[in-house]
DNA sequence: TTACAAAATGTGCACGAGCACAAACAGGAA
DNA sequence: TTCCTGTTTGTGCTCGTGCACATTTTGTAA
């Protein structure tokens, strides 16, 4: 049975209220009467009951802020969607949870929903960052100012967020490139498609990727790495020229959107089932693909679990209070095939 | 701003008492009041504040047993630390956690620590039942009698559980055909190491296996499968057979324990890099070899997350008591490789 | 000793829902 | 009308915590 601040009062020969000044470390209370409640706290391992905790607080209204990156990304849907969930099962703690998304992928538009979280008064807010130094500083100015801030998805460098929840992208590289090898044993030529957002995780990826070949003297051999615009079009301009350039294509890894646009294109080339396929995020145009065999590997970040892990994490901040724990939260790697989902 | 007892009981010019009685389908309120409280709730979309609920209930301690197969298993490890997490989350309200193993894998022991819950009043159940109609009527008994049960892991068919959370084991099956059929394009004998326990899952894994090998016309060619008691030593004993007896042995597909034997053997014969291997369970032995390269995939059931849901589940059920819903929560295959973890 | 702050401690209400019991009301019989 | 019974409605306390404010104790100077 837990043990109450009702119990600890009457063992220590006090009242609740100061019972309750010495738990929450405020003022007015002498200092052996302080450290013989602390004792006896400890010895009977008093926690807090948070229902009692969050139901004085209900009415508080706690705001916590989540910017996310356009919407027209279909990971960032399935993101708001876990966001929701987590919403649902935390309101009656009375958090509020506001989104906003940016319309584009500019620092000064993110630094200015920043603001607008701000001035709106939220306590604590999750932030997809752009890989730009000056949103770094704003963030550490938030930080600062008291706002409890995670950053998620993308890590960026030198910022003093409290938690990062996300996927250590280098290692998804290095998890394509060996899915790669193992379908390629014997080698050739592979090409790797590249998103040109500003975003950390696809420089990480390719750089893992490329690590990991080197590291195992894999016989693949990169063909020169191609940006393109995350667009349905431009994957598949780009995946023509690889197979025109190089008739004895094996490979491709796609590290970010567009992957319709590569299907289309090894399709009419009827090369569907002769090129090894591996790319990111289990998106409705992956598992199609997936599904009629055209992607070998998806590899996948748990998107409705990373956003309902941001709200839950920081309600464990906000309400709980319970540890000042600076510990990032990583996303394991889901790695999808036609038969496993 | 969410609405309460006390708000419907202004607009309805009755008292908080009435509009509590209506709510919880109490007897002793006049059918007009009724309806007219009805009404107003249904209009300002009422929903219980689940922490002044909990709160008032939290002294009951509603008790919450799980049933489940002996320890030794490190999967079972995993369950349980799962489940040690929700207990933690979930205490407050007031649930108390049971967890009882099985000795023997006997259909007789299970059905003796059910009945041992029931007689110390558990309110909810999670069962890992042993594929046997003696089990699978023993919860059907206790599901009449009022008692929640869900069974997770392996399905037994014609239980009358609330729902069911595991794995689609057949899928986990298929997706082992599908990744051995990547690795060897060209086909050559694959042998199958089998538990012997009598859980569904790994009959219902290799039918899977066979049935994707079969639809998909595979050049893949299946040796006898061998039984084994998840031992290290049976194991090594039997791939050290299917080495022997079949020198161009191309894969071996492994659905339960003993994976560590199975290791042994490739490593004494020198074929650890030789012969593609996929097999069930993250747990340390798997991790190992999937490190150094002896197993190409290893599947998983994420146990920790597993556990943490049958709590879950439970809680919300006996709880929160929000909707008799009779939903079935998949655990996703998670497929993981040298790279990955 | 009294006076009077300042420090220390205690008390009461709030949060939202549940539940036991008290109070008010209705209808019928004498 | 009075009395009784049963139905319907209202009240007050509980759960554990936080916080404002009331009360008591302490220390110090006059």
């Amino acid at each position: 049975m837990a043990v109450t601040i009702k119990e600890i009062a009457e063992l220590a020969n006090v009242s609740r209220g100061t019972v309750d000044k010495v738990l929450n470390d405020r003022p007015g209370v002498k200092k052996e009467t302080r450290q013989k409640v602390l004792k006896i706290a400890k010895e009977l391992n008093y926690k807090p009951n948070f229902l009692g905790k969050a139901l004085v607080q209900s009415k508080a209204h706690v705001k916590i802020g989540i910017v996310l990156t356009p919407e027209y990304n279909p990971y960032i849907q399935e993101v708001i969607a876990g966001i929701k969930r987590a919403q649902d099962e935390f309101q009656a703690f009375g958090i509020e949870v506001v989104i906003k998304m940016l319309i584009s992928l500019e620092p000064a538009e993110q630094i200015s929903i920043l603001n607008e979280l701000e001035s709106e008064g939220a306590a604590g807010m999750a932030v997809l960052p752009i890989d730009d130094p000056t949103v770094r500083d704003k963030i550490n100015q938030l930080v600062s100012r008291g706002i409890d801030v995670i950053t998620f998805n993308s890590k960026i460098e030198g910022t003093n967020d409290f938690c990062f929840v996300g996927q250590d992208h280098r290692k998804g590289g290095r998890t394509a490139a060996g899915l790669l090898m193992k379908l390629l044993p014997s080698g050739g030529d592979v090409g790797v498609i590249i998103s040109s957002y500003r975003l950390s995780c696809h420089q990480n990826r390719l750089q893992g990727f490329l690590d990991k070949l080197k590291e195992s003297s894999s016989p693949l051999h990169v063909l020169e790495v191609q940006e393109n615009q995350e667009r349905k079009d431009d994957a598949f301009k780009i995946t023509l020229e690889y197979c025109n350039q190089h008739p004895d294509l094996k490979g491709l890894y796609i590290t970010g959107g567009g992957i319709a646009g590569v299907g289309s294109a090894l399709n009419l080339l009827n090369l569907s089932h002769k090129i090894a396929v591996v790319c990111h995020d289990l998106i409705p145009d992956t598992l199609v693909l997936l599904k009629n065999g055209t992607v070998d590997f998806a590899l996948g970040q748990s998107p409705d679990f990373q956003g309902y892990q941001l709200v839950k994490i920081l309600f464990e901040r906000l309400i709980k209070r319970q540890k000042p724990e600076n510990k990032d939260v990583e996303i394991p790697i889901t790695i999808a095939t036609q038969d496993s989902l």
